[in-house]
DNA sequence: TACATAATGATATGTTATCTCAATAAGGAA
DNA sequence: TTCCTTATTGAGATAACATATCATTATGTA
C-alpha cells in the first residue's frame, strides 16, 4: 500500500523498463499526465491538451501511449453506466482496486473492495475457466447528488 | 431459479407489458432472437440476419430494439477483455448473473457468483455512494483453450 | 372506423479508434 | 562521437460502431 508520488519520471521509467524508448512526444505526454492525476479524461481530451503544448504531436501517438500505459497498469480505464469510459491515474497507481462512478455527475471514487480469493477460486471451478482477470465497476449516486 | 422457455412471445409480451407496441419488425426480430439464445452477437451481426429475413427492416430499428430489450433485462451485454462487447439471451434471462469470457476463443459462460450483500453495503459506506448497480466481468481461458 | 401517436426506414451525421507507410529519431555498438 | 538498426512518429485515410433527423407508416384504442 505504498503510494509512489507520481512524477513524469515514473511514467518514463515505465516505458524504459519495458524496453520501450523515451521519445519527445512521450516526455511531453508524461508532463501532461502527471497534471491529471486523480482526474479522469477521454483520450480525445488528452489529445486536446497535448495539442496545446505541442501541435506537432500526432493523434495516433497519444492513443498508442494510453494503450501502453494501460497495459503497464499505470493508467486505469474507468467504465461508466452509459457504456462510455475514461482513463485516469489513480492514487494507488498499479495496485488492484475498483471504481464507483456517479450516474448523475460522473464523479469517480476509488475503492479497495474486491472479490475474495475464495470467491474467485469458486468461479474458476464453477466455470472451468482459468480466471486471468476481472473488471468490476460500481454505479451509484454520490453524496452531493443525493442532496 | 425458474427457467422460462424463451419463445418469441416472451419477447413480444415484454414489449407489450411496458406499453410498447408489437410491430412487424419486432415480430421478425423476436423470431430471430430466440434462435440466438445462448449465442452472443453484435448488433451488426443481428442486423445481417434481419436483412436476410426481411430486407426492408432498418438498421436503426434493430439498434433500438436491442437497447429496449437490454433495458428490460432480457438481453445481456457481455464485455470482453479487449473492450468489445456483444449481446446475448442468457439461460436465466432476467436473473442476476455475470459472465466469464475466454480471451482466446471468445467463449462465454454464465456464472451465478456475485458480491454478497455485505460486501456491497461496505462499498456503499466506504465510498459514500448510494450503490445502484454494478458490472462484473471475468476473463480467462476456457478448458478447451488450455489444452 | 378513425385517430393520436409510437414506431419505422433511409440516410446523414457523429463518435471513437485503428491502419498505413514513408520519414524520423532513439539508443546501443563501434 | 558517429553509425546503424529499428522503434516510433505524424498525417490522413479508413474502419467500426452508434445515434440523429424527419417525413411516412402502422398500431392499438376510443
Amino acid at each position: 500500500m505504498t503510494s509512489t508520488t507520481l512524477t513524469p519520471d515514473v511514467i518514463l521509467d515505465a516505458f524504459k523498463e519495458n524496453g520501450l524508448r523515451i521519445t519527445g512526444p512521450r516526455r511531453a505526454l508524461a508532463l501532461l499526465l502527471v497534471e491529471m492525476k486523480g482526474f479522469d479524461f477521454t483520450v480525445e481530451q488528452l489529445w486536446d491538451k497535448v495539442l496545446q503544448s505541442d501541435p506537432n504531436i500526432g493523434r495516433a501517438t497519444v492513443f498508442r501511449a494510453v494503450e501502453i500505459l494501460q497495459d503497464l497498469h499505470l493508467l486505469d480505464r474507468v467504465e461508466f453506466a452509459d457504456g462510455s469510459h475514461r482513463f485516469r491515474f489513480c492514487h494507488e497507481a498499479g495496485s488492484h482496486h475498483h471504481h464507483v462512478t456517479c450516474s448523475t455527475c460522473g464523479k469517480v471514487t476509488e475503492i479497495e473492495a474486491c472479490l475474495s480469493a475464495d470467491q474467485l477460486a469458486k468461479i474458476g471451478l464453477q466455470s472451468d475457466f482459468a480466471i486471468e482477470g476481472h473488471r468490476l465497476e460500481f454505479f451509484g449516486r454520490c453524496s452531493r447528488c443525493r442532496k
